[in-house]
DNA sequence: GCTAGTATGCACCTTTTGGTAAGTACCAGG
DNA sequence: CCTGGTACTTACCAAAAGGTGCATACTAGC
């Protein structure tokens, strides 16, 4: 039914942040402009596909601005406007929190699903 | 399967507070601690299943203290942990940037899905 | 003996999301 | 001419996340 009505900010933030890879894509945007296959590589096991739908939604979310340089063979640059730039900032505390708590957050994730535990017996 | 390791600690941030509610459920706790009930008619449409299922993983990855009064009728008592309580600051910024932007998400989400909000004709 | 209200569990189903593999247009090098 | 590298698209699929509804144990009220 998506109400896109957000009762808190942490809900609009998320909206913006939640894909798989767009917390990466920040992350790697935040330093300086990429171009698409570096980003890709630097990201490492994700797909094209994948890629580039966060990086199109980011884009028409006005984080990420896309800069193509028309040329043969193709090539395109990523990176965060101004707006992403506010949006950077926002996360500062909250990456930091991850990185903070990150060894304990990583046992409670592999804690959640080990492996099949859930099937009938 | 998802290797667990983050190489951001936005990543690590995001597994825990990622759910569908669990901003709501979060924003609701950070004032004082709530009764289960309380805390469903807070959040409104949430169905029985969707908020136990997450106030179980946020007590499961130590944001959220479940309180059993051990009464009958039941009576259940929620709040955030002092770990929770670490988590709510950092994600203060996060929240701020939200609500600061909020109109302008708004729009960018109704844009992603034009379908808008369904009603039953 | 019903129903209501408490907090929660369980089975089933749908929607959303993420992933895989292929194909596009173009040019350089072998 | 075939391969590789660029950036990107598309069709199809599997898995996860979310949602609905009924069931539980217990008491109070009608």
């Amino acid at each position: 039914m998506t109400t896109s009505n957000f009762v808190c900010g942490l809900d609009a933030s998320l909206a913006v942040i939640g894909g798989k890879w767009k917390p990466l894509i920040l992350f790697h945007l935040a330093y300086e402009a990429r171009r698409y296959g570096d980003l890709r590589r630097a990201i490492g096991n994700v797909s094209d596909k994948m890629l580039i739908q966060q990086l199109k939604e980011l884009e028409a979310d006005g984080i990420v601005a896309r800069h193509d340089f028309k040329e043969i063979p193709p090539r395109v640059e990523y990176s965060l406007t101004s707006f992403g730039q506010t949006l950077a900032e926002a996360l500062k505390p909250l990456c930091a929190w991850g990185t903070e708590h990150m060894s304990a957050v990583e046992k409670l994730m592999s804690r959640r699903e080990p492996f099949g535990s859930k099937k009938i017996a």
